[in-house]
RNA sequence: CGGGAUGUAGCGCAGUCCGGUUAGCGCACCUGCUUUGGGAGCAGGGGGUCCCAGGUUCGAAUCCUGGUAUCCCGACCA
């Protein structure tokens, strides 16, 4: 059969709605702009939340869990966040059917109104500081670190697989703390966490920063992300910690007293990440063979291939892989034997490269007979025959190989497609190519917008790190701290 | 919500302009034999409310009207 993935298309989106339906990730379902998520692709879902969760544990946070209708008056307590989030709202009214009096199917029993509307969460600020207003009373019960795992739904005009769904996973942490300044670490240290998983976990490379008042989360004061770079030049914000202030207490009525018996607003943080890390994954990794999953992430890392051509040769195979697997299962190694007799080993070995296994091992009657093993590695194409003895710490050493090779691959093309630019000139030609630009701006939102409606670029951060050299903004001329992050976005 | 395109087997498509045998092709699926170190070959077979509703006609996948869904480009947006 011809290679159905042809190339990198210049419409990236096609070729990754295919890359993504025929890895067998997900399929857009019958209902609008949500996705079914396939076993393979919850596989992978289920090792980033396992990991995240265990960050978040190691960092003093526990799980809860809130509804998810939130009462229409919930959200428009507080006037930024209704604002941002009102335009994509889907809205309970009713809560019953009947049967249809003038024909088949049903109908919305109008006798079953609502009193008031119930909104499906966007987001849960609301409905979590509601009720922290009757969890918190005095310091001592500050503060609160709670993450939940949950659903929500956004009802985007228009939505991309992953990137932007209307229905989408994720995790919000809500804290609640005594002083501001606990509270900013909080949302510092979140971003962090966030940084370290993308970067260690997912093998992606993150510019950590703040954003511009104009791309801030509604009803923050500060919003700091990690942005990640895809192959095709265009920029993904991969996470997100918010620094809330105490605008949900106000909205909300959430106060403490403090040592001094005197009464006080409470500050917040939430920060989340959501399904939309599988599209980072996939666009920063894949190549036209398929997904590249980095070990730490893949559900299976190792996969073993026999060949075959009778019962006694496979038992044969069987015997010695075995113990092999045995030895790699206590190595901590996920691997799986392929035995199905129903599918040949070339359908085999694409089947496995197309869903991303780091290492593949094929055994066939010349390795038996050998003591040897061929060993095919997923981020690079190559295959090697080696000797069966001392397997386990070979493997175990290309894993940690293709896992940093994976990471120094995006590394350097993120380095080969960010620049400094010094006009805004230069800037309108440069920004065609996708990339990363680092230019000076004068830090006014009315600058940003002007870039962003001729050029459709917007800051993506004020790095955190780096170069903190003061210059001139590309566009006014007027002074500027620090070169800031622009690009072409998601 | 504007502009454009497309809905025909599980998937990808041809047929539609110009109405007329039993709606066709590739992949996938099933059976048999041969195969098995990179998505096997040959032979046979199964599978269709042609997006929905109404209309025109002796006759509609094809023409007309309305609806609906999906995709792309905008606007919008973690």
């Amino acid at each position: 059969m011809a290679k159905e993935l042809t190339s990198r298309a210049e419409n990236y989106s096609q070729w990754y709605n295919d890359l993504v339906i025929k890895a067998d990730l997900a399929e857009n379902s019958a209902v609008r702009g949500c996705m079914v998520i396939k076993p393979y692709g919850y596989a992978i879902w289920e090792r980033m939340r396992d990991e995240l969760d265990r960050m978040f544990k190691e960092t003093g946070h526990v799980n809860a869990y809130f509804p998810l209708f939130i009462p229409k008056s919930f959200l428009s307590k507080e006037a930024d966040h209704v604002e941002g989030f009102a335009k994509e709202c889907a809205v309970v009214t009713h809560y019953r059917l009947k049967q249809n009096p003038d024909g088949p199917g049903v109908v919305v029993d109008p006798e079953a109104k609502l009193e008031e509307e119930l909104i499906v969460r966007p987001t849960s600020e609301t409905i979590i500081w509601s009720t922290y207003k009757n969890w918190i009373h005095s310091y001592r019960d500050l503060p609160i670190l709670c993450n939940q795992w949950a659903n929500v739904v956004r009802w985007e005009m228009r939505t991309r697989l992953f990137l932007r769904t209307a229905e989408f996973l994720w995790q919000e942490g809500h804290t609640a703390h005594a002083t501001e300044a606990e509270a900013v670490e909080e949302t510092v240290k979140m971003l962090h966490v966030y940084g370290d998983f993308a970067e260690k976990f997912l093998a992606i490379p993150v510019i950590r920063g703040v954003k511009s008042a104009n791309e801030r989360f509604a009803g923050a004061l500060e919003t700091y992300c990690i942005e990640a770079l895809m192959q095709d030049g265009k920029a993904l914000q991969a996470g997100t910690s918010h620094f809330l202030g105490q605008n949900f207490a106000k909205a909300f009525d959430v106060t403490f007293m403090n040592k001094e018996n005197k009464q006080e607003l409470v500050w917040a943080t939430s920060w989340g990440v959501s399904t939309r890390l599988m599209g980072a994954l996939i666009m920063t990794h894949s190549d036209d063979n398929g997904l590249v999953l980095p070990p730490t992430l893949a559900p299976i890392q190792v996969v073993i291939v026999p060949i075959y051509k009778t019962e006694e040769q496979l038992n044969a195979i069987r015997e010695k892989v075995d113990a092999l697997s045995a030895e790699l299962k206590a190595a901590g190694i996920r691997v799986k034997f392929d035995d199905d007799d129903t599918k040949k080993p070339g359908w085999k070995f694409a089947e496995y490269e197309l869903k991303g296994v780091p290492v593949r091992l094929a055994m066939g009657a010349r390795d038996l007979e050998n003591n040897t093993v061929e060993v095919a590695r997923r981020d690079t194409l190559t295959k090697e025959t080696v000797s069966f003895d001392g397997l386990v710490g070979y493997i175990q050493n290309l894993l940690t190989e293709v896992q940093n090779n994976i990471f120094q691959k995006a590394v350097d093309y993120r380095a080969s497609v960010t620049r400094e630019v010094n006009s805004y000139e230069e800037f309108k030609v440069e920004i065609e190519k996708g990339g990363f630009l680092l230019c000076h701006w004068d830090g006014t939102p009315e600058t940003e917008e002007l870039i962003k409606q001729e050029t459709k670029a917007t800051i993506r951060c004020i790095p955190l790190e780096g170069d903190k050299t003061p210059g001139v903004c590309v566009v006014t001329g007027k002074p500027s701290k620090q070169r800031v992050v622009f690009a072409r976005a998601y």
